[in-house]
RNA sequence: GGCGGGGUAGCUCAGUUGGUUAGAGCAGCGGAAUCAUAAUCCGCGUGUCGGGGGUUCAAGUCCCUCUCCCGCUACCA
């Protein structure tokens, strides 16, 4: 069976803070993938959400004096915004507190069970309170006082017992080896993807996945003092979203999940975990996991105490949306580090936004607006030049889509902005603005309708990058709403003749800092 | 410790299966143009390609060694 359809997925968020930079880098560029595929004729679901189980929401809620849920619903409005105010395109928000989740967790913990993978057994080991987590022997140091710590930090741990239930990873190692042959590009970038393999190859324990220390999750069918550990319920998202337990519902088409994209962090659960569930729940496995990496400020973590983290509002208000989406995409490698300053974003919107994009519109339509009566100008007798950049923009859109298949959104954004340089040194020349002086009316109107093809192009590939000024741009060039998707990108101009436009306007105003006050 | 990835122009990085004078963007310097948001265009780089050794007619590109940086090395999410 053929299908149409692309599944994304970013990682459900944890709302036990507000949201930063991190939540929104991710995001956005999930979001101009989902944009990037629609527009390209695929039947897109685009999901994102919030995770909101767990101990660390129980702990954070009891330090502010509020439930759980009220924690989680008010820091859930603020990724919801968050959203909002980035031009977030997603078809589902999810949180895990929905009813239906609650029935699609129980349901694959079921079918896992069923298929013999989960049984009950005593979880042992040497337990910090302060770090919440446990420690293997090795890593712990009896002191001379008779207590005990754990090396890597100093804090105190303590032998604790509980009875929980474990999932039979270690099972599955062979099969998520051979699985692994088999998807070679199943996690990316490469280099991650070794690293899981290693970790498989080294061997794999069973699982610890239910807790009876706090009840902040979902019940384990028929063991009700057991609540599902955070992660088996978080994966699962990814299904409830597409409408699971409900095989039947239409969403459930999508299913699998053509990518999930992840910070590098939690790999090993996506990679690892997830896929291993599904084989033992019998339900078909995710194509791809991506894991990007992290934003630096000035190159360095970011970090509460060095106060250098940056809030997404505050970034969208000052620099505008497009910008950010435009900064974290073009500037930084997706997969690896990126660093980020306010020197650097000023200088992309400037430079490649305002001055290159912005102004090679600009330049063109005012000539077009006093010289062509603000309507699309001919194309006739074309020159080799002209045929030179309408064929290097007609290609964009199939290198795009090669750079697409590896999420390589910085590749796409090299090749458009290629183009729009050499819009420029087309412009410049061919020097229309002479050619209006000297009356060679013909020959200029089509200089003109080269360059606003050329921009209708680039205006069309830019859209699931920086969405408000593609649309602006593609307004400015009297290109109507039905005819931008890629569909429009073919070998032939698009633009027609005689179209009456609007008055042009500068598409994007430069970044001016603030006057002191 | 084990495994893996890196160290290329002031900065960020490209450099296919080893092959001619090692590239791009940004920054910097000089010039042109004046249609445009003073926006654009053209020109300008003697870089020990981390150090050393080796293989080869030929190495940034392969091998050995040293050195520095980074990632992974399971149950907070």
């Amino acid at each position: 069976m053929s299908s149409n359809t692309f599944y994304i997925t970013t990682a459900i968020s944890y709302p036990n803070g507000a949201p930063h930079i991190g939540h929104a880098y991710e995001s956005v560029v999930t979001d101009a993938i989902a944009r990037f595929k629609r527009l390209d004729g695929y039947d897109v679901f685009f999901l994102t959400g919030v995770d909101e189980h767990g101990q660390k929401m129980v702990k954070t809620a009891a330090r502010d004096g509020i439930t759980p849920k009220e924690l989680s619903d008010r820091n859930t409005g603020l990724f919801k915004k968050m959203d909002e105010v980035l031009n977030v395109s997603h078809d589902r928000f999810i949180r895990t507190t929905e009813k239906q989740h609650h029935l699609s967790s129980q349901e694959l913990w079921r079918r896992m069970e069923k298929n013999g993978d989960i049984y009950l057994d005593t979880y042992a080991g040497w337990y910090s309170v302060r770090q919440e987590a446990f420690f293997e022997e090795s890593e712990t140091e009896l002191q001379p006082d008779g207590s005990r710590i754990e090396t890597p930090n100093g804090t105190i741990v303590e032998w604790m017992e509980e009875q929980t239930y474990f999932f039979r990873l270690s099972a599955y190692q062979e099969r998520l080896l051979a699985f692994y042959r088999d998807n070679p590009t199943f996690v990316g970038p490469d280099t991650r993807f070794n690293e899981v393999i290693r970790f498989v190859e080294n061997g794999l324990k069973d699982l610890s996945i239910s807790r009876t220390t706090f009840d902040w999750g979902i019940p384990v069918p028929g063991a009700p003092k057991h609540v599902m550990y955070v992660w088996v319920d978080a994966l699962t998202n990814y299904l409830t979203g597409v409408g699971f337990p409900d095989e039947t519902d239409a969403d459930f088409r999508f299913w699998p999940a053509d990518v999930h994209i992840i910070g590098k962090d939690i790999i090993r659960f996506h990679a690892i975990y997830w896929p291993a569930f599904l084989m033992s729940a019998g339900i078909p496995l995710p194509k791809r996991v991506f894991g990007h990496g992290f934003l630096l400020n000035r190159g360095e973590k970011m970090s509460k105490t060095l106060g250098n983290v940056m809030d997404p509002f505050a970034m969208a208000e000052g620099y505008g949306a497009d910008a950010i989406r435009y900064f974290f995409m073009r500037e930084i490698s997706f997969g690896q580090d990126g660093s980020y300053s306010h020197e650097a974003i000023v200088s992309r919107i400037n430079s490649d936004l305002a001055n290159d994009y912005g102004n090679l519109a600009q330049r063109s339509l005012s000539i077009v607006a006093r010289n062509c009566g603000g309507r699309v100008p001919t194309f006739t007798a074309p020159t080799a030049e002209d045929k030179a950049i309408l064929e290097l923009s007609a290609g964009v859109l199939a290198k795009a889509r090669e750079h697409m298949k590896d999420f390589q959104v910085q590749q796409v954004l090299n090749d458009i902005w290629a183009v729009i340089a050499e819009g420029n040194r087309y412009f410049a020349s061919q020097e229309p603005w002479k050619l209006a002086k000297t009356g060679e009316q013909a020959r200029m109107e089509t200089v003109l309708h080269v360059t606003l093809e050329v921009l209708r192009r680039m205006a069309l590939l830019s859209q699931p990058f920086i969405p408000d000024i593609s649309k602006n741009l593609l307004d400015l060039l009297g290109v109507p709403e039905q005819e931008r998707s890629f569909a429009f990108l073919g070998a032939e101009p698009g633009l027609k003749q005689g179209t009456v436009l609007p008055a042009p306007y500068p598409l994007v105003k430069k970044y001016e800092e603030p006057k002191e006050a």
